[in-house]
DNA sequence: ATTAGCACTCACATCACTTGACTGCTAACA
DNA sequence: TGTTAGCAGTCAAGTGATGTGAGTGCTAAT
């Protein structure tokens, strides 16, 4: 459909769209003539505009107005400047920035995510975020019973990603000797030890009866915090520079404002703004619609360490946003995060 | 200062905040005198404005407006409303909702100040904050080194606020024995059982040198892992319905609407916000200079478990807020917090 | 096909004018 | 002396008329 453009046209129409995302206001044919197509008058652009118009490409707010571009031209844009070498639109400058701030300590996916989403944003001035995926995909090393003052015993989870360890439990008068710990850590271990996570809604009693036998209530709490677990880290989205999207003439009003951090500011919104499919490498979404941020742009990049996708990372904009550099950063983000980083496991925790 | 009002210039004081606080419009002396005073004319009621804008009360905007409160107008009133019993002010239905959510499952101490700030949030209207203070004040029951996989031992620390376990640390081929564990364990609990997590910079070697020796790089694990922790709990700020203040006409442009959300969610801002006294059991400050939130009214009441002080919660809304809903609620939440929650310890954890 | 030229459109700014909600003042009254 | 009615004065906010200018679409000439 988008292919029978004339070349000059593609030039038109790439211009407006560089006009628009700097000025943000309606383009003029005069405007895209001077800076653009010198070898042309603006009557030519002028036509070429209606044409551009017809295909759908471009509106006029009003009869008197210039141009602002469609989603269909920020599609055209971006798939025009993706064929280019992205890493190359950062500056030396940025790209020491990125990596100096990944040497910190940085032990956990968590922070992993966190820094990712701060960096971004502190280099494009969008507001980004990062999602962690997969949480549900952790499997259980071992569990242990650590025994505390009084009759109480700490649950200690250690898993392939890290440990999990926020409860003790009250074992009453049952079992104050070793050994009876010792035998409920073997039981536990026996059922879980080796097991992913998110089979845990699975684990039904039928299968394991008889292992379980006077460890019901140690059984169930392990399976409660692991519940709890699951549940909070699902969708771990982690949004960074919220408020610079009030920057942005487009949402100068409280209404707009509003609504959008409402929706950036739940986690389910979030998550569902991400891709469908989360392997994808790029993302680009222009104004979804009926999701709250119609207004928006949304870039994603999936992140992986080794051949695992971690996560993703993104920008969520205007939808006249600085596309060349916010895919510059996520190309160069997602390549450092893989080569920084340790794999997990081999470093503590 | 106030003290010469006369009583009929303490109603049209009290009347005109009133009418300020549901309406946010200018008061003029007809809506006063139509309203609260029928027994005089407006006239008369102009006159007593005139003195209590000479006594800086009140003002106009503009010469033909109504009046509007100033800072001492709410004072007064807020004094005014003190001396009655502010529980009264709930309906049934409020404090049956307050008793409500607070009965759910709530361990961590930081579990109850997120649900204190989100049902005040939800009963007011206003964004409502929680802060738990004193989290240095944290001693130290117990330590634990629980070896796992490989040649790594998890760091689990008792304190009688909960538990600390994040970390696990790499003892290298140094002693995979259960020996050296205990050795290790011993010495660490007769350095930190007993004390107090906030001396942690004062845990200076001299005192205890011989007996560290060989376990100088746990010992110093140890003290990063409280180090950390103290850092990331110090300040702990909750801020609920951040949103809701964007509602309220003072804040119905984007430059204050901005302002105000990155003030609120800088916990260095939120807790320089809270009186310097902490042990206040309520605080009214309105308008406080200077402090990015010059529009605005906070109200902060301190709640305890048991003796102790375990944070403040409060809300933060425009300057003509409904100050006795507000007090009201926050008396109840702090009675409700101090009798439905087990004195910690007795509890799990 | 391109261009110059021109008439047309329309958002936006400006200005004069009206409206109405207040006040402050004054003079009369209890 | 305190209160009140009445009235003139003030000012924000709304309304409508008018001008301006940036931009277009169309047409006729090249």
């Amino acid at each position: 459909m988008g292919k029978e453009l004339s070349e000059r046209k593609k030039r038109i129409l790439h211009a407006l769209v560089d006009l628009y995302i700097s000025t943000g206001q309606p383009v003029s044919s005069s405007d895209i003539q001077s800076k653009y197509l010198p070898e042309v008058s603006s009557a030519t652009v002028r036509s070429e505009l209606s044409a551009l118009e017809a295909l759908g490409y471009i509106a006029q707010p009003h009869t008197s107005a210039g141009r602002i571009p469609l989603k269909d031209a920020y599609k055209f844009y971006v798939e025009s400047i993706s064929a280019g070498d992205s890493s190359s639109m950062l500056t030396d400058q940025e790209t020491a920035f990125i990596r100096n701030r990944f040497v910190n300590r940085l032990n956990e996916i968590e922070d992993l995510s966190k820094e990712a989403a701060k960096i971004i944003s502190d280099i494009t001035n969008y507001t980004s975020f990062a999602v962690e995926t997969n949480v549900s995909n952790i499997e259980i090393e071992e569990i242990k019973l650590v025994p505390i003052k009084g009759s109480k015993a700490v649950v200690l989870i250690v898993t392939n990603r890290g440990m999990i360890a926020n409860k003790a439990i009250d074992l009453k008068s049952d079992g104050l000797d070793g050994s009876y710990l010792d035998t409920a850590t073997r039981v536990l271990n026996r059922v879980f030890q080796g097991r992913n996570i998110k089979d845990i809604e699975a684990f039904e009693l039928g299968e394991i009866d008889e292992e379980i036998k006077g460890f019901r209530d140690i059984f169930d709490e392990v399976l409660d915090i692991l519940r709890i677990y699951v549940s909070e880290h699902r969708d771990n989205v982690f949004v960074e520079g919220a408020l610079k999207m009030l920057d942005y003439p487009e949402y100068n009003n409280v209404e707009d404002a509003k609504n959008f951090l409402s929706v950036i500011s739940d986690r389910r919104n979030m998550s569902e703004l991400l891709p469908d499919n989360g392997s994808l490498e790029f993302s680009v979404r222009i104004g979804k619609e009926d999701s709250g941020v119609d207004k928006c742009a949304i870039i994603t990049a999936a992140y992986k360490v080794g051949d695992e996708i971690m996560g993703q990372a993104g920008v969520i904009g205007p939808q006249r946003m600085d596309y060349k550099k916010v895919i510059g950063v996520l190309d160069y983000i997602k390549k450092t995060m893989s080569t920084v980083i340790n794999p997990i496991g081999d470093d503590e925790q």
